[in-house]
DNA sequence: TAGGGATGGGTAA
DNA sequence: TACCCCTCCCTAA
């Protein structure tokens, strides 16, 4: 399930259950057992999100190092009770006073140094959820690129935290055609295109789920399960009610209405 | 019960 | 662009 609003919301939850707290970190299936070593018994100081990438700082570190997690695909937090005995493929149990968290399956659990966490960060595009985040530099970006649109939203060093349903239901909100080079895109477009980025992946966060129907918070939350989407693996367009297109972009499926898309 | 796809992305070519 | 990794879960048989 993770794209950048899963994220946000792993990093939130966490400091909620260990921030300031002296953790035992473990790695039952032992490919992160040397780092888990150097790990335990520290203080757990924060957890950060940006974009899809998850990040967890400790005090006093005999070297100082932050833990990099991205869940690629297949990778899952699960919240356990202490007394649990956690499965042999965690990578990572991590416990504090209260409560154990297993990840398994993530695509990348490593230390990193502070020069090569500085390195990832400048790769990592901006990201809706921060409230620092510069629209500016993603329009600057989108100006300069003849790429199709569908590329750009997932591109990852562009808009940091975007998946494959988010730019399926933003294209298909905003009546994008896919194929759309990014540097035609005018700025009122874009401008609602990055508001409406924000206010959906901030309800993402909220509801635990991604929900594009609707207006206010209230009225994504009372979408019901499977009801909740516009477009994507949708057969028909819920808007003109025709077929609906897939094509590959970026490497993944993309759905598409093309009446509804067309410029 | 086996197989394949998936809300991802790095790397090699 | 193709391949690979990682795990879960749904589907088809």
């Amino acid at each position: 399930m993770p794209e950048g609003h899963t994220i946000f919301r792993h990093a939130r939850d966490q400091n909620d259950l260990f921030r300031g707290e002296r953790v035992r970190v473990s790695s039952p299936q032992g490919r992160f057992a040397k780092e888990a070593t150097l790990l335990d018994g520290a203080t757990f100081r924060v957890a950060e999100s940006r974009g899809k990438h998850l990040f967890w700082r400790f005090s006093k570190l005999p070297k100082p190092r932050v833990v990099h997690i991205h869940l690629g695909l297949a990778g899952r937090f699960r919240r356990k009770a202490l007394s649990s005995k956690p499965s042999p493929n965690v990578r990572v149990r991590i416990e504090g006073e209260d409560s154990a968290l297993d990840l398994s399956g993530p695509a990348i659990c490593e230390l990193l140094t502070y020069p090569k966490l500085r390195k990832l960060q400048a790769r990592i595009g901006e990201d809706p959820l921060d409230p620092e985040a510069d629209p500016e530099r993603v329009w600057a970006a989108l100006s300069r690129t003849r790429r199709p649109m569908g590329t750009v939203l997932l591109d990852q060093s562009v808009i940091g935290g975007l998946g494959n349903i988010y730019r399926a239901e933003l294209l298909f909100l905003h009546r994008i055609a896919p194929t759309l080079p990014a540097r035609e895109l005018d700025r009122a477009r874009f401008d609602a295109l990055w508001a409406d980025s924000v206010r959906l992946l901030e309800a993402g966060v909220e509801l635990e789920r991604i929900v594009t129907r609707g207006q206010t918070l209230e009225q994504l939350r009372a979408r019901k399960r499977g009801e909740g989407l516009w477009i994507y693996k949708r057969a028909r367009c819920r808007r003109c009610k025709r077929k609906v297109e897939t094509c590959t972009l970026a490497g993944r499926t993309l759905y598409y209405c093309p009446k509804c898309q067309a410029s």
